[in-house]
DNA sequence: ATTATCTATAGATCTATAGATAATGC
DNA sequence: ATTATCTATAGATCTATAGATAATGC
C-alpha cells in the first residue's frame, strides 16, 4: 500500500492538478479537501501528508497552475490568433483547464498574500506577451494599448461566463475580437 | 420586541443592503447567513422568517445590487469621466461598495441560474450606457467597441484587484484609462 | 390572535488530527 | 525502521428548524 517516493512525488503533484483545475471550476472556497483528494484517486486523510493545511494547499496549486500555463500553451502569432484562443467557446466552456485570472482573480485578489501565486508575474508576463504579439503583427508595441487589451480579453471571458443568456455571451466573445481585430489603429 | 410591518419591510432591506454589501468584499461562498444578520444588527435565527434559504437571499441580493447599481450613480457625461471613476484607487479598495462584476463575475456564473439575478440585463444595460456615451463625447456609436471597452474596464479593474504590487495595480488602472481615451481611434 | 425576532440546537459539511496498516528503503 | 496512505473521528463552522417571547394589529 505504501508507494515508491517517486509515486509519493506523482501523486502529490496529481493532487496539485486537482486542484487546480477543482478550484477553477467550482471556485477555491467552494471545494473542499476531500473533493480535492477523490479528484487525485486518493483518501483525504493522506492530504495532511502533503500539505500543511489547505492554505499551504492553495499557494501552491495557484503557483502551479500559474507556471503551467505558460509552459503548456502554443506559441501565438498574432494577437488576433491569440483572441480567437482566448476568446473562444471552448475556452468560456472549460474553466477548469482556462485562464486561471478569469477563473479566479476576484477570489485571488481576497486571499492572504501568501497564497496568491505569483499572480503579479503572471500579470508581467500576459501583458509582455501581448506586447510581443503587437510587434509580430507589425504594429508598434504599445504597452498602455498592450495592459487595455489584455484586461479586454479577461474582462471579456468573465463577462460572457456570467451572463445567462448564450447570444449575449457570444456576442460579447465576437465582438471583443472584432475590436481587437481593429484595435491598434 | 416585535417591530411594525414597516421596520419589518426595512429589516429585510437592510438585510439584503448588508449581504450585497459582504457578498462583494468577500465573496458570497465566504459570509454565512449569520454575518449577514450581524450586518443588518439581527440574530441570525430571525433570517429565515425574510428568507427561505440561502439561495434565496442570494438571489434577492443580487438583483437589489444591480438595480441599485444604475439608480445610485451620477450620470457620467463622457466615457472618459466614466473610466476615471470606474478605474479609480477609491474603486478598486472598495468592492463592497462597487460594481457587483467586478466583484463577483466568476461566482455569480456558477450559481444555479435562478440565482444569478439580472446579470444579463446588468450587462446590457452597462454596453448601452457606454454607447450612449460615446456618442454623448461626439464618436459614432459602436456596439463592438463598446462591449470591449466595457470589458477593459471589468478585466483592468479585476486584475488591478488581483495583484499584490501596488505600483503594477496602479499603472493597469491608469494605461487602461488611457488607452480608452485613445481608443475611439 | 398574529407575527417578527430571539435563543437554542439539530444536522450537515469542512478542516485537521490520531492511530493503524503495509510496503519501501536502508 | 521509516513513511505514505487509510480509517475513524474530533472540533469548528454553516445552514436550517423548533419553540419561546413580546409587541403589533385586528
Amino acid at each position: 500500500m505504501r508507494p515508491t517516493r517517486e509515486q509519493a512525488k506523482e501523486n502529490r503533484q496529481r493532487i496539485l492538478d486537482a486542484a487546480g483545475r477543482l478550484f477553477r471550476e467550482n471556485g477555491i472556497h467552494s471545494v473542499g479537501v476531500d473533493a480535492v483528494m477523490k479528484g487525485a484517486g486518493l483518501t483525504h486523510g493522506g492530504f495532511y501528508g502533503h500539505f500543511k493545511s489547505k492554505g499551504d494547499l492553495t499557494a501552491e496549486a495557484m503557483s502551479n497552475v500559474m507556471r503551467q500555463a505558460f509552459e503548456q500553451e502554443p506559441e501565438y502569432t498574432s494577437l488576433e490568433d491569440f483572441a480567437s484562443v482566448y476568446l473562444s467557446g471552448e475556452h468560456r466552456d472549460g474553466a477548469g483547464v482556462g485562464c486561471v485570472m478569469a477563473a479566479l482573480a476576484p477570489e485571488i485578489a481576497r486571499l492572504p498574500e501568501g497564497e496568491r501565486g505569483s499572480i503579479s508575474d503572471y500579470i508581467r508576463k500576459r501583458i509582455t506577451q501581448i506586447e510581443h504579439l503587437q510587434a509580430a503583427s507589425g504594429g508598434k508595441p504599445d504597452r498602455a494599448r498592450a495592459i487595455a487589451d489584455l484586461s479586454s480579453l479577461v474582462g471579456a471571458l468573465v463577462m460572457a461566463r456570467a451572463v445567462d443568456d448564450k447570444e449575449l455571451s457570444d456576442e460579447i466573445l465576437a465582438q471583443t475580437r472584432a475590436a481587437l481585430a481593429n484595435g491598434g489603429a
